[in-house]
This record gives C-alpha cells, sequence and structure tokens, in this order.
DNA sequence: CACCCGTGATAATTCGTATTAGCGCCTTGA
DNA sequence: TCAAGGCGCTAATACGAATTATCACGGGTG
C-alpha cells in the first residue's frame, strides 16, 4: 500500500485530490468558521482521498504545531511493575488510567528516567516529560529538586500524595491522614486506652509526618499518653517488649506490613490481640506482605486519588487555575484487632 | 527563571552563548564526527551555557527531525490496571518494563483507543501509534483488521502471543503450548491414563487453538481416548458428570480458573482428587480466581516474553531484519492434581 | 468605470531540532 | 605556485501539520 520508509502525508492527500496542503488540514481539522471557506465538492474529495488512503496525521508534527498532545505523563520513582511494589501502586494506576480512558488521554510511562544510580530522576539528560501535555508524580517520597524544577519550569503537574512546599506550593491530590488518625485515637480513648504508641518512623516523608502529626494532636486533645516506637531495625518481638514495658494498650503502626508482623508475634508468646493488647493499621501496605490478619484501621482511597490526580491535572491544562491541593477523606475499617482496654 | 509560556530553545542557547543554533545542536549531540569539529572553547562555552539555563531538548521536535524516539508504545485490548486483568497481563508487563528501563526507553499505553462501542482499536480517528518507535501487542486475541493494518503501514511491533498469518507473517513472541501440552499428555499415558479429556473452548484465538492442538496430537502419538469437553455456559458439576458419563480419568484444562472451580466441585461431592480424577491445568489463571489448589501443569514463561518482545521490537528498529517469530518453552509445574489412574 | 465584497482557495510562515552544504581562511604537498 | 584539503563555524533546509496572510475572480453598486 505504503512504499516502505515514505509515510503518508498531507502533501501527499493535497497531491491526489489536486489541492493545497492547507485545504487538506482545514478539512481534517473540520474548520467551518466563517473565516475559513470550502466549498463541499472539494471538502468531499479531500475527505474521499483521506479515506481511501487510510491517511492518519503524524501526532509528532501536530504536538510540535498545536500545544495539546492528549498523553500524560506518569512518573514514579520506583519501577511501576514489579511485584514488590505492584500492589501498592496499583490502585492509583487503576484510577488513573480508567480516568485517562474516559478523557481520551494516552499514557507514557517515564521508565527511561534513571540517572546513573539507583533513585529514578524526572530530569536526566533526554528527558522526555515535555513529551506529555503535563504528567503525575507517583512515589511515596518524591526528589525535592525534582519538583522545583518541574514548577519553575512550569510543567503542568499533579502529585498524587501531599507535599511541602518546594519554593512554591505543590499540586498535589492526598489522603488526609490527621483526621483518621484522630478518629482511630478517638475511638480507643472512648475505649478506655489511656497508653498509646505511635508504631513508626513518623517522619522521612509527609505521609508519615501526617499520620503522626494526627497521632500527637489527637493524644493530646484526648488527655491521653503517647509515646513514639521506631522500628527500623528492630524485631516485632522487641518492638513487643518496649511496648509493654511502656504499659502500652494500643499501638497504632504506620506500616500495615508491621501491624502483621507484630501481631503474629504477639499470639507466639501468648499475648492476645485485640484482649490483651489493641493493634490499629494507618493505611495500606507499602511492602509486599500477606495480610492475613484481619487489621483495623483505615484506608487509603488510592483508586480515587489516582482519579482525581487525573481530573486535576486536566482542568489544570484546561484552564490553568490555581495550584490544585485536595485531601481525599480515608474510610474507616473495622477489623479484629481493636478492642476495649483490658480490665 | 522562564517566561512563563515560552520555553528555552536551541535558538535561545545560541543566542546567549553567541554561536547558531546549529552548534548548540552540535554540541548537544556530542557530535565528534570528523565531519563535524568545534572549538574546545565554543564547546565549553556553549555547554556552560547550557547548564546554567538548565535547557532540555525539546522531545517533539526532536522526534520530528529525528526518526527514533526511544518511546515504545504498549497496546493492549482491555484495560492494563484494573484487578480482572491485572494478575494476568501484570507479569508481561514486568518483563516489558524491565527491559525497556535496561535500553532507556519510555512506555506509551495507548489507553484511549476505544472505538465507540467496548472494544479498543488500535487506528482510531486520532491514533498516536506512530508517536511510538514501535509497539508491543498485548491481549488474549488480537483484532486482525488492525494486525494487517499494523503490517501494511509498516509500523515496527511485536505481538505477545502467537497470531496466524494476517495477509503476512506477524511478528511475535509466544508460548510454546503443543510441546508443554504434549508433556502433559505423555506423563498422564505414562501412569496409565487411557481416557483423556480437553476441558475448554480450544478456539477462539491461536493460543487455546494450539493447546488444543497439542492435545490431540499427543493423544493420537500416545494412542489414547481423547474427548473435548466444552465449558461455556456449563457449572462445574455439569462438568464432572460429563467427564465421568466418558470415564476420563485425567482432565486437561484450558483454563486454571475451571480447573480449580471443577476440583472443589468435585471434592465437594466426595471424588478424590487426584485419586479419582487427575487435573491438569494448561497455563495461567485469565480469570481473576483464588487458587488454593496446588495445580499440576505448567507456567506460562510470561515475565520473559514481556522481556524478549521488547528486545526483539528493538532488533527489529535497530537492523530492520527478518519478522521475529520465537516460541518459549513452558515449564512443567508439579503440582498435587495428578496421580496413576486409579486401579 | 472604479470600487467593494464575498467566495474559495493557496503561499508563506511557524513550531524546535537535526542535517546538509557550504563559507572563507590557512596549511600542506608536488 | 597552485590545487587539495583541513579547520571552525553557519545559512539553509527538512521534518509534517496548523495558522496567517493573501490572492484571483466575478458580480453587484454607486
Amino acid at each position: 500500500m505504503t512504499a516502505p520508509g515514505r509515510r503518508l502525508t498531507q502533501q501527499d492527500i493535497a497531491r491526489i485530490a489536486g489541492v493545497s496542503q492547507t485545504t487538506v488540514s482545514l478539512v481534517l481539522n473540520n474548520r467551518t468558521d466563517a473565516e475559513v471557506r470550502i466549498a463541499p465538492e472539494t471538502r468531499e474529495r479531500v475527505l474521499r482521498v483521506i479515506r481511501e488512503t487510510g491517511y492518519v496525521a503524524d501526532p509528532i508534527a501536530r504536538r510540535l504545531a498545536e500545544r495539546r498532545n492528549r498523553i500524560l505523563g506518569v512518573f514514579t520513582y520506583e519501577a511501576v511493575f514489579p511485584t514488590a511494589s505492584a500492589d501498592f501502586y496499583h490502585p492509583f494506576l487503576l484510577g488513573i488510567e480508567e480516568c485517562a480512558e474516559e478523557m481520551g488521554c494516552d499514557l507514557l510511562l517515564f521508565t527511561s528516567a534513571r540517572a546513573a544510580g539507583e533513585r529514578r530522576r524526572i530530569f536526566n539528560e533526554d528527558s522526555r516529560v515535555r513529551l506529555a501535555d503535563g504528567c503525575v508524580l507517583l512515589g511515596r517520597t518524591v526528589d525535592r529538586d525534582d519538583l522545583a524544577r518541574l514548577l519553575t519550569e512550569g510543567i503542568p503537574f499533579v502529585s498524587i500524595g501531599r507535599r511541602d512546599d518546594a519554593g512554591a506550593p505543590v499540586p498535589y491530590v492526598g489522603a488526609d491522614y490527621p483526621p483518621a488518625v484522630r478518629a482511630l485515637v478517638d475511638r480507643a480513648a472512648g475505649l478506655g486506652h489511656r497508653r498509646l504508641a505511635y508504631v513508626g518512623a513518623g517522619a522521612g516523608a509527609e505521609s508519615p509526618a501526617d499520620r503522626m502529626r494526627g497521632f500527637r494532636e489527637a493524644v493530646a486533645a484526648v488527655g491521653a499518653e503517647g509515646v513514639h516506637v521506631q522500628v527500623t531495625g528492630r524485631t516485632p518481638g522487641e518492638l513487643l517488649e518496649e511496648l509493654s514495658a511502656a504499659r502500652v494498650t494500643a499501638a497504632f503502626v504506620e506500616e500495615p506490613a508491621d501491624a502483621v508482623a507484630i501481631t503474629h508475634a504477639a499470639r507466639e508468646r501468648g499475648l492476645a490481640i485485640p484482649g490483651d493488647l489493641s493493634i490499629l493499621a494507618l493505611g495500606a501496605p507499602t511492602r509486599p506482605v500477606h495480610v492475613d490478619v484481619d487489621l483495623t484501621g483505615f484506608r487509603i482511597p488510592r483508586r480515587e486519588m489516582g482519579r482525581r490526580a487525573v481530573e486535576l491535572l486536566a482542568e489544570l491544562l484546561e484552564s490553568g487555575g490555581e495550584t490544585p491541593q485536595e485531601l481525599l477523606a480515608c474510610e474507616l475499617v473495622e477489623g479484629s484487632t481493636f478492642a476495649p482496654i483490658p480490665s
């Protein structure tokens, strides 16, 4: 049909139809402005040639001339698909894909953005970020410099997960952790718990910091006792000892994978969960783990966050406007690791 | 840093460094051919300006001028991420992403390619297929017309999964079903099984047809009795009845989800698996199902297929060459649903 | 008769980068 | 002494589609 190496262009269509490239473009874009007039028979002739040849406009040339592409970039700091992170990322991507499909957009995964070292970077020597109309950032932590760069370059983007200012406010859609943690703390206090623990880093990125903050504020508000238990480099057994030494009756565990491990360890040594100790999990597992425990806690609306991020990005592209910042509510999950304080 | 709306171009860099746009391009592309010479101090000056301004080449313009993009398209006929199909597609995508990352390529997911109806089509009015250097096709069935079109348009692509000719040979990397099925049949015959059944459609796409063919040939080779049991619109119980009516002792089930259902149904009505009936599963579940049965069968090398597809596509882009067609071996899986024929 | 206006098209330019074909000057070799 | 080539760089052009600025033509008007 087509000679190899040569693709059909508007010029070719024009030649065949006996008109100019301009006319082909006008017909193709269905321009019916008052400014532009094309005789019905000419339009029909051009359309016929297009149909017969099966011509499709080159998206690249199009993008160069226009501004829009209908391509949304998706940047993740870790690989998207590997099983280790798939469980965590999957719901976000599900929402992103759904919404992109509805809007007729394609998704560009920046899998190549890897610097010499381990970590991915958005701006490498030949970054293809600007090929997309805008992009969605996904990842538990996001490079500060990358954020600042995106902002100063004026590249439209929305981060999934709240981000602190990076020289300027960052557009994001995040999970509203503080009220969710507060609700759990309130319920614990309501059931008599007075000595509560936050188990996890509580820092390092915005989301753990938000949870920690929610915990601190809620504990202060209900007048309970709150301790902070670090997890890095410690076994579940050691954590349990520290919790019992502090006479903690309700543990708010940042990472569900840890919550599962602690629960197992406790039951192994004869400690009843939730009889002797209540376990509250703050979110979704970011590490692959077989969750065979029915944890009480809350659900991060990951799919909705994905959808909303794309919607906000679309609005941003459409109208510009203010930097969108939204927090979506987390839904409480009734599990079986939470009970009144032992008497 | 940059004025809003205006982006830094090579022309800007050239102006600042006091050279021509050509020189900037040459420096940027690190051209050190004998043909092209640039004074070290000029090169340094240009590089400094580039560094200071943080200029990054516009990938769109680049693509227009060059031919390559380092972007690989991924086309799936169903959504990639939804949980219903995620379990099936995930390993392929894992392999694709791994390989793309190693090659420094980005992945373009054609999520927009949806016609008015339900099914996705590659070529819609404004298809962005040609934005990628080439693409990988993923899906249990692939539209015949799309394949033919890809071939005649000369768009480089590799299908994951064997495909019959579509006017011309189709480049693919598939799973080598016939020998895998044959191996299972051989083993069954070796353990005394004489009445075997193929449970599934055995048609509709290349992969079930290949399995069916493998089954037929192997059954004939070992001189056993083979029956074909259709599954569509029938309950596991009905299937069991048909199997027992035909005095089948080993059932080769196309779809593992069906194999699981049949096993459960059998055990519920007191039929021992594998004591009374052996179940052999032919591949990976394409429907979401909780596989709590340790099925005997084989493993489709999905991740490797993903990797290989990208590798073959890269070779295709590099050197052109012959249409690659490869079948990867399936590894047998020793489960606990296979035993000698009951005496 | 000069003028205007509506009609249907096109030539020229734009987008940002890559490539080709030189430019003028200087060195070398025969 | 004169052609051949080396040197460092640039003007011009290509890539394919969209947009802007015109243009030719004929019919009506004053």
